[in-house]
RNA sequence: UGGGGCGUAGCCAAGCGGUAAGGCAACGGACUUUGGCUCCGUCAUCCGGAGGUUCGAAUCCUCCCGCCCCAGCCA
């Protein structure tokens, strides 16, 4: 990581708990972990929570914690996946070592298994068509039926199942289910499925199966197999713990708990894999990384840290209540990070020409300028100052409300480091657009410092001298949604209809002070008074800038006008 | 209406029978060459509701209410 952030201390929850219990009453006498996704989309912030969790008990204590492809269903798997998953787990910091594993490298053993319970006599082939099986499996208030295939003998269930596996039958004409309780209040142990026929190319076995197992006879087997003592999971897996007990008692092999917890939700975006695939497939968004993505990459494109998320991860708590985290304080721990590492510059998004009529026009001057005030050790550098400057158009009002002190006609100002100017006239084009304002600038504030009559002024701007700015794009980003919880939208809305459609506004032609020449992509910066801002990865060159804004900063000002204080 | 979970402030979340941590947000104020940062202060007589046990209950018991998950050959 960029910086030596220390490791948050530990705060309890009840995992730890529980862990701190196994280790007491020796069950288990280590801790070992694992991050299980599946390979079918772009990781989000949900995962790293779930990445800090596991990785972050395995390393609190000095255990393992492996990173797994759940990869069961090749239908939706790719590698392009399991690629990103990892580049943004390591982004992330975290490291797995050698212990890189597939659940598809478990499949021989997993076949295996499933004769073990044949010959057990806890597994049956079925011939039942899908719709069957729903009808057959009853409903939460009404038991379900046995399948006229339930009792066929030991035998005939391998000879199938052996046949099944080599190809012999269509697709969805049979399936390996495990015998457990039709009758079962828990409609996960009416039969589970384990097998699936399916001729699918996987991403990594080839077309060296056309069975495959299905998540629940895959994940406990897979933990059971890497040693794993804590499986970690989110709490629509509560439901599954009983069969995945089943499954491991059954084959009376190393036990892992299962252990669930509230997934996260974050206000104004969507979670869930499913819905994201969706905006990347609709075109709604530029891609699995578009900046306003809640995805790894897209923070990690919008200009996130892999420290603030890491605080963020560790200040939401873990806990099995369902819950809608608020945007801010996600944005609380980026600005606190970039508080301490970004570079200040002054960058002026929307620019209005100010010309100092009594500064020579031939004169430029170099300011020196503090890079970071919460770093002394970044130190500082030189900009430009001449006679015409561009600031920003909102700090200019003709008729401002009482609490506004910008600059407005006969006011004066500070301009950040260089020096006090006084606003004289206002020139306007023939629509009465305000174009230019003409100012003069107090020779006694120079470096910006107060005269010595005592003078002072309430604002500070910042500003860009003229010629010698350079030009940049700049994408400012709102939320995606403009609801809190786009995903429980009224029935028989589309949830995508709640999309901000000013998410994303772009700056064509922002002037740069001439540091700012020299950022390279995925630099993140503060342009004073403005935000933080990240050189895209993907779009930024030398002499075609463009920035992100990664967050603005705390506003009073907007604060005031929004709540309607202004003026009071 | 079967089963499994969960309900502590606007949003997260500690608390595990001894009298409601912390963070975010919000609101005051100090400081300020970023209306930033930092600092100080305010913000639950109360823990979904009603009973009960106890000297004492957010914590234990009973009943009720609300929300989430399970009827994919998805994970």
């Amino acid at each position: 990581m960029a910086d030596e952030t220390p490791i948050p201390k530990p705060r309890s929850n009840f995992i730890r708990d529980i862990i701190d219990e196994h280790l007491r009453t020796g069950r288990f006498a280590t801790v070992h972990t694992r991050f299980p996704p599946e390979p079918n989309g772009y990781l989000h912030i949900g995962h790293a929570k779930s990445i800090h969790l596991n990785f972050g008990l395995a390393r609190d204590y000095k255990g393992l914690c492996n990173l797994r492809m759940d990869d069961t269903n090749p239908e939706t798997e790719s590698m392009e996946y399991a690629n990103a998953i990892k580049e943004d787990v390591r982004w992330l910091g975290f490291d797995w070592d050698d212990r890189e594993y597939y659940a598809s490298d478990y499949y021989q053993q997993l076949y295996d298994w499933a004769v073990v319970l044949i010959r057990k006599g806890v597994a049956y082939v079925c011939d039942l068509t899908v719709d069957q099986v729903r009808e057959y499996r009853g409903t939460v208030n009404k038991a379900g039926r046995p399948s006229p295939y339930r009792d066929r003998s030991v035998e005939e269930n391998l000879d199938l199942f052996a046949r099944m596996r080599a190809g012999e039958f269509p697709d969805g004409s049979k399936t390996l289910r495990a015998k457990i309780d039709m009758a079962s209040p828990n409609m996960l142990l009416r039969d589970p499925l384990m097998y699936r026929i399916r001729r699918e190319h996987h991403y990594r076995t080839g077309d060296a199966w056309c069975i495959y197992p299905t998540y629940d006879w895959a994940h406990g087997q897979s933990d059971s197999i890497e040693g794993v003592t804590h499986s970690i999971c989110t709490l629509e897996f509560e439901v599954h713990r009983p069969l995945y007990d089943w499954y491991l008692d059954q084959l009376g092999v190393h036990h892992p708990q299962q252990i669930e917890f509230a997934r996260l939700n974050l206000s104004h975006t969507v979670l869930s894999k499913r819905r994201l695939l969706e905006l990347v497939e609709g075109g709604l968004v530029s891609g699995w990384d578009d900046p306003r993505m809640p995805t790894i990459s897209g923070f990690r494109r919008r200009g996130f840290t892999p420290e603030a998320i890491a605080n963020f991860a560790d200040v939401i708590g873990v806990a099995k209540d369902n819950s809608i985290v608020d945007l801010p304080l996600l944005e609380m721990c980026v600005r606190e990070h970039l508080n301490r590492t970004a570079p200040r510059v002054m960058a002026v998004l929307r620019p209005l020409k100010v010309v100092i009529t009594n500064y020579p026009e031939d004169r430029v001057e170099e300011f020196d300028c503090v890079n970071n005030p919460e770093n002394a050790a970044a130190g500082s550098r030189q900009v430009p100052f001449a006679r015409e400057l561009w600031i920003e158009r909102d700090d200019f009002m003709e008729n401002p409300p009482s609490k506004f002190y910008r600059l407005s006609p006969g006011k004066e100002v500070r301009l950040r480091y260089a020096y006090f100017i006084k606003c004289d006239e206002v020139v306007k084009d023939a629509a009465g657009n305000i174009v230019e304002l003409r100012c003069t600038y107090d020779p006694a504030t120079r470096g910006g410092d107060n005269p010595p009559d005592g003078r002072k002024v309430k604002a500070t701007l910042h500003w860009v001298s003229a010629r010698h700015a350079i030009d940049a794009e700049v994408r400012l980003y709102g939320t995606l949604f403009t609801v809190r919880d786009p995903a429980s939208v009224a029935e028989g809305i589309d949830w995508k209809a709640t999309l901000n459609p000013k998410s994303l506004e772009v700056v064509k032609d922002a002037k740069l002070e001439p540091a700012l020449a020299s950022a390279v992509p995925e630099s993140r910066w503060q342009f004073e008074r403005m935000g933080y801002f990240c050189a895209d990865r993907r779009n930024s060159k030398p002499r075609a800038l463009v920035f992100n804004r990664t967050v603005t900063l705390r506003d009073e000002w907007t604060r005031l006008v929004s709540s309607g204080r202004e003026n009071k």
